[in-house]
DNA sequence: GTTTTCAGTGTAATCGTTTTCAGAATGCCG
DNA sequence: CGGCATTCTGAAAACGATTACACTGAAAAC
């Protein structure tokens, strides 16, 4: 039989409503408040959460749903919430999407059941659209994938520029034939192409940008087929990490060198982009910040719901190496 | 307001006796069940599942708790886990210890609180050593850390015999100076470390172990400083990937080639593994199937709660990869 | 034709807390 | 010394579901 507030309050003397005060550090008297606590020690008495979220109405749980805890870009910003969470004495409960819309109206769902106080949520376009006629009754911080500016808090690299800023780079260490490849489920997909596109127009060079599925393999079997094509590039601007792991494997694999046959630019600086080949090119994305920044959102939200939308742009840093160190194109523009 | 049971019956025509057997599944007939379903779309009703848990004592809900997710080990074990709870109807709970003890008492007693069916859980080594006494009253699964056969079921890799492979391979190759580095929190350091020592002492070879904290700066420092003092190993084998990518920094700081000046051989297959340098060699761990036997042993456990513990050991398999081609002490042997 | 089953349904008790409300005790003031 | 805040404390009513139990009517068994 499991102890419960009751068993404590007959241990110490007191009602049960006596016990519940020394929890919830209500106005106890001392010595009452110190018979209890040896009660509970006692008796190692330990709250139902179940019972205390019934009744209380707060469910102290705030919701994260993102598309695969294994992208090393979720991972650190899982770990940021949670810490945020914790540290205000909440719980969170974690759901992976895998991009897939009908598993994101699943997760939904369940985080109605459990009543959480508030989502963060990194959805697919599909979802993103949709989201406003579900009719969820929690507020909501978009992370990673803002949209369009919807009626939603969000929290979000400004991916165009970042990819704009690769494009430029490789640009000014010579590289002319700059190509490009993005996720085709995500948002960030589309703007860091927008980004892209942008940057070599601007710069008077012709955009080849592919969208494929978000797994390395594509990357690789795309890659490799780009490289043994007519419009053969001499640098990708690559929109994930796990698409440049693709990339770099198609590379090696037909045994060509970077940079000398391909430059490479990526987003996120994992700590091993910086031990392949001559080191990889990155935007390093403040993942940590992205986590609590969505966090400081969702509890403003909690404190003024009426409050307009706010969209906050966080913006990368371009970590430079030898993935993207100019360049045979450099010699061989200076040529005509 | 939100909606509940009773407003449910009330539009069905039902008493929320019925409703909450539609819910289960129970008997009803089919006249009122398509009517309580219909009642339960046009009101939007979700279920609230703190109060389902509480009136039914089943949370339905498992707890796991791993170092760091971060780590691609656990991101994978956790993923395997997930997967088989969701398809069960279950929850996961999921918390980072970052092998500090007193967070994991913290958790531990979060687990309790939450009144979880069981818990998944990789352990400090000084929590493993207390956790009997902890009183805990539901079944725990270990993974990763088996610790010398407790009360516990676990499921974990045969370390001393990965260890002893990874020794094996070096000799085969013809490195002889091989060293060993392992992290000091976990029991795997320590049974790696077993492994390595055992199989050095059947080669007749002098062992050079280090024990240190699990991070890739310690093992960068203690690595540099390694290769400049006078017991220069020629190989070493990593006890983990993060302290694996520790040396991959600390060899390439100082201009050495891998594995011309050192030879190197890890744990775990990450992808980022394949891409470094030649190539490096690991073994690699069945992540998924380590998740997915956690989980089985679990359901077993609960199934029998009075059958003695079992320890499910799993090897791993050897990726042999660049780092850990033959040599120059292969021609060095030769000599004498 | 009466008695048993039995499937389907409703009523009310229950899970373990928090919280409202009212009462008891204390101190202060006039 | 009586009245009035002020502070603690306890009894009892929620919270929103599940489930034990009793009941109904129809079908089956005698």
């Amino acid at each position: 039989m499991t102890v419960g507030i009751k068993d404590v309050a007959l241990a110490a003397g007191v009602s049960v409503a006596t016990v519940s005060r020394v929890i919830g550090n209500g106005p106890v008297s001392e010595a009452l408040r110190s018979r209890v606590e040896d009660a509970i020690r006692a008796t190692g008495y330990r709250p139902n959460l179940s019972a205390r979220r019934l009744r209380s109405q707060h469910s102290q749980t705030i919701g994260l749903i993102v598309s695969d805890i294994r992208n090393p870009f979720f991972t650190a910003v899982s770990r940021a919430v949670e810490e945020a969470a914790y540290h205000a004495g909440m719980r969170v409960i974690l759901c992976n999407s895998d991009e897939n819309p009908e598993r994101e109206l699943l997760y939904l769902r369940l985080m109605q059941e459990e009543r959480i106080t508030g989502l963060i949520f990194a959805p697919t376009r599909t979802t993103l659209d949709g989201l406003d006629g579900i009719g969820l009754d929690f507020p909501v911080v978009l992370i990673d994938r803002g949209g369009p500016s919807g009626g939603h808090d969000a929290v979000v690299l400004d991916n165009a520029q970042a990819a704009a800023t690769l494009v430029d780079h490789l640009h000014a260490q010579g590289y002319r034939r700059i190509a490009g490849l993005f996720g085709n489920t995500s948002t960030t997909g589309v703007e860091r192409h927008d980004g892209y596109r942008a940057a070599m127009a601007a710069r008077g060079l012709e955009a080849d940008a592919r969208f494929i599925p978000p797994y390395a393999e594509a990357a690789e079997t795309e890659v490799a087929r780009w490289l043994g094509g007519p419009d053969r590039p001499d640098a990708v601007v690559v929109s994930n990490s796990l698409l440049l792991m693709g990339v770099v494997k198609a590379v090696r694999g037909l045994g060509l060198s970077i940079p000398g046959d391909l430059a490479l630019a990526g987003f996120d600086n994992e700590p091993w982009t910086e031990l392949v080949g001559p080191g990889l090119t990155v935007i390093e994305q403040p993942v940590h910040d992205i986590g609590r920044t969505a966090m400081e959102l969702l509890f403003e939200r909690l404190d003024a719901p009426a409050r307009p939308a706010r969209k906050v742009v966080l913006s990368g840093t371009c970590v430079v190496r030898g993935s993207t160190a100019g360049s045979k194109s450099l010699a061989g523009a200076a040529v005509p």
